[in-house]
DNA sequence: CGTTACATTTACGTTAACGTCAAGCACGGT
DNA sequence: ACCGTGCTTGACGTTAACGTAAATGTAACG
């Protein structure tokens, strides 16, 4: 009861990580993963599984899947490679300015919203005072 | 010096709010904005400008042209009518909401993105240090 | 062997918010 | 009349990340 193969089909994926066989496919497409094949269907290893957990990842950080695609390609290719980690963090840490600065606009756009709301909901009230006359 | 003409030829508006021409006439043709013609060509009104301030807001917070068209609408059709500042209300606390989960969801992201690039420089640090033998 | 249940490839469709031509008015100046 | 500039409409192009449909394959079940 060891080898369980090890392989997972495409449905088995989807139900797994919630994606449809279309995103599936479309990620080999664009060489994200690169399931084995038995005779003409997908076979996903462990690997796949490995990276596609990264993709999602990568996906909930906001990178596009052309960055995830060049993140993986240095991650893999190389674990050891020195330029690649750096050029690896760089992406990362230009990444993660943009997303602070993201989160500094959505705070001063979520304050805002709240006074404009804030605002409405007064004018509301009066409505209902002159209403209950 | 009182009548200054009131009105902005699209050039005076692509400057005066940082958008192009093109921006403007799609603008028009999606109908959040109608402004005055002076035989072939667009002028725009104060009207027109305070609408587009609000576009503009509105495109911050996150709204699509199309929830801000429905916003525009119920505003201006009647400043004072209940149902529609209902609605109003609605939509912006609906959106009020989402806006807060993808703050929560950018925090979380943010921290898993900070914890990875802090390993991810460790290792590089180790690196450096093998290199300095 | 026929049907059922998934799988596969190919390829066009979708959405948002404009960008990017192309071709042609319109008006002031010379 | 001619030029240059700016404005106009119309229409196709762009990008990302898949969705969706069509036609076909194939493996296992009964």
């Amino acid at each position: 009861m060891s080898t369980e193969t090890d392989t997972m089909t495409i449905r088995q994926m989807c139900d797994a990580y919630d994606v449809t066989p279309r995103t599936l496919r479309f990620y080999e497409s664009k060489e994200l993963l690169s399931p084995i094949r038995a005779g003409t269907r997908r076979l996903f290893t462990r690997q796949d599984r490995a990276r596609l957990r990264l993709i999602l990842r990568g996906k909930r950080f906001g990178f596009s899947l052309e960055d995830i695609r060049q993140l993986l390609d240095m991650y893999s290719r190389d674990g050891a490679n020195e330029p690649q980690m750096i050029r690896t963090c760089e992406l990362a840490r230009a990444r993660l300015t943009q997303m602070e600065a993201q989160r500094a606009e959505l705070d001063v756009a979520i304050s805002e919203l709240k006074t404009q709301l804030a605002e409405g909901e007064a004018t509301l009230a009066l409505f209902r005072r002159a209403a209950a006359e």
